[in-house]
DNA sequence: CTGCGATGTGTCTACGTAGTCACAATGAGC
DNA sequence: GCTCATTGTGACTACGTAGACACATCGCAG
């Protein structure tokens, strides 16, 4: 049924071994014979079989993502990724996951297919669990996971820094008071932008209290917003640890009847591309995701994997919206 | 290096055959080998190779899935997509287009790892391409595709219903005029989706103008929402042939300085998370993204495929949101 | 005690490719 | 016209698994 090398073979009156040369190293064949099996190959229909070639290459030309199933801001960063793999004739396969405890189901999956890497891409794995992702012949790259330090090889933006810079920011416009409120306590980049953020406060006489919205989402953000509708409660500034937790502050902030900037000033993080859209125009510290995910693959294509430290931070840049403009009247 | 089925039938005291059972077929060997085996194994890191299973079995429990890079609506998709064939233990390979000229590359691709199915989802790749897609052992199913019923198999929420749902929900809300913000002309579901509108409005004796936002995206939107901001053009209800474009249109009125709903009601059409945020509240058409998922898997795996004509068509939910409730104050 | 189906296991081979090796043909140098 | 390096091609085999087939063992009915 299926048309094979050797089908092709027998059509252009060569050996199998020629066709495959014609489609993996077309340099060791003479320019009329490729002419010859090209057209055999076009006539008969042939496709190279890639399990095939990756039983014998001992390399599958796919990289694995482990993703959490439900986040805008993964749905950005494997948007990145895919693309900067089919540049480069690769594909990606995907492991979505619901609860961090699946993720080494995953994993068990990725050794299945023998992948040329693993992008390890969730905050909330718990280190004793990171430890076990370590696998002979495989290649992981935790991203965006400060946690994985030490651990994994490592890639991510600078969350400290950037957290410093949005809390710079948001002390420039003259408040007084201020709050975070985090997604989970147990990411662990959520901890590292919290300690950023009210360092950065601190130096400048501000207090910062965290606060935990209990998820990554919209509407974690939104019950979140709840506590400060008291009116005593409401700081001058609320930091969100992320886009979307923000999102969802703002609307909920709005909803009970306050003003986003006018009362309170709000400011997320990851740099979604909804944070410009026109209704929020939120102030956030844009993760160049272009480069996160060339960095990632250039760590797992390295000639040189070395699977003990490598790790590569990337600054952010602040991007600054409406919901941090202060007497806009 | 890499531990085989043969190094633990060595190990267990078995044959390489009993190994590759106890993995694929555990109900034909005795418990007491079955356990024998699988300690071996454990004490040897062994992990069957998917890859040599797939060029044993022909079946590669890979499903492709042929995306548009950018949007919303198609992140969801795939998200449902990767969680249902989890389920089955199957994998999903993602091959994300930035035009819809480079489908036919992916589609190569597809060919090549000898993918158990792939889901085309696109409804901008034009019917000259869609015939070309269908190729013998490649079960190819459109997802959402209007165009490609006849050619290809499908899948697809009910376009045409949902925008007479939608129209008569606006109807009913008592406007005399309105207006339908189409993504792109090229798009089969646009097409539909107006016709529906526009059909069910004419019912009413309410005209319904087509205009083309060139894309599906929110900037789309929001820069179509310019023309009604002259003041005279601004019919009573405008209608986004999408939720992205309608989140775009409601930024853009009300940047303008228009009400929405008080001046102008808006409805989208797919039913994104974001449509139920409190910022919009869209009123919408929400795509039932499990039910046409699941059918399209339903069809991929079935055991009687017939690359002739199956076609599914699913009904949506209208949600009723803030943006069509007429005299809030 | 014989015959027979059910059950469990081993042997062998094919899946389709790419790399190793051997070898024929070619051209250059003297 | 000979040697020798270069180039192009063919024969062969391994990658790791699963299925076809053969066969041994066991229980049970007669």
């Amino acid at each position: 049924m299926r048309v094979t090398s050797h089908d092709v073979a027998a059509e252009a009156g060569v050996s199998q071994a020629t066709v495959a040369r014609v489609f993996s190293s077309p340099d060791k064949v003479a320019l009329a014979t490729q002419k010859r099996v090209r057209e055999a190959a076009a006539k008969l229909g042939y496709v190279p079989n890639a399990i095939a070639r990756s039983l014998k290459s001992q390399r599958t030309d796919i990289v694995g993502a482990v993703v959490p199933a439900k986040s805008e801001y993964w749905q950005d960063v494997l948007t990145a990724l895919s693309r900067s793999l089919a540049e480069q004739g690769k594909q990606l396969l995907l492991f979505p996951f619901a609860d961090a405890d699946h993720v080494e189901e995953a994993l068990d999956s990725v050794e299945q297919y023998r992948l040329d890497g693993l992008v390890l891409a969730s905050s909330t794995i718990r280190p004793e669990h990171l430890v076990r992702m370590r696998r002979p012949n495989l290649r992981v790259v935790a991203f965006n996971q400060p946690a994985a330090s030490g651990l994994l090889p490592l890639v991510m933006v600078d969350n400290d820094a950037g957290a410093r810079d949005l809390a710079e920011h948001v002390a420039a416009q003259g408040i007084r008071t201020a709050a975070f409120v985090g997604t989970v306590t147990s990411a662990s980049t959520d901890q590292i932008r919290y300690r950023g953020a009210a360092s950065a406060l601190a130096d400048r006489g501000i207090a910062c209290p965290y606060i935990e919205a209990g998820g990554f989402s919209y509407d974690a953000g939104y019950k979140a917003a709840a506590r400060f509708l008291d009116g005593a409660d409401l700081p001058d500034a609320v930091m969100g640890g992320s886009d979307e937790v923000a999102f969802g502050l703002i609307d909920g902030l709005r909803t009970g009847g306050l003003d986003v900037p006018g009362d309170v000033l709000v400011t997320g993080f990851d740099g979604l591309p909804q944070a410009s859209w026109a209704g929020y125009d939120l102030t956030t510290l844009v993760q160049p995701i272009e480069v996160l995910v060339d960095a990632t693959l250039a760590m797992i294509f390295d000639d040189a994997w070395d699977a003990a430290q490598s790790e590569r931070i990337v600054p952010g840049t602040l991007r600054e919206g409406m919901t941090t403009r202060r007497g806009n009247g």
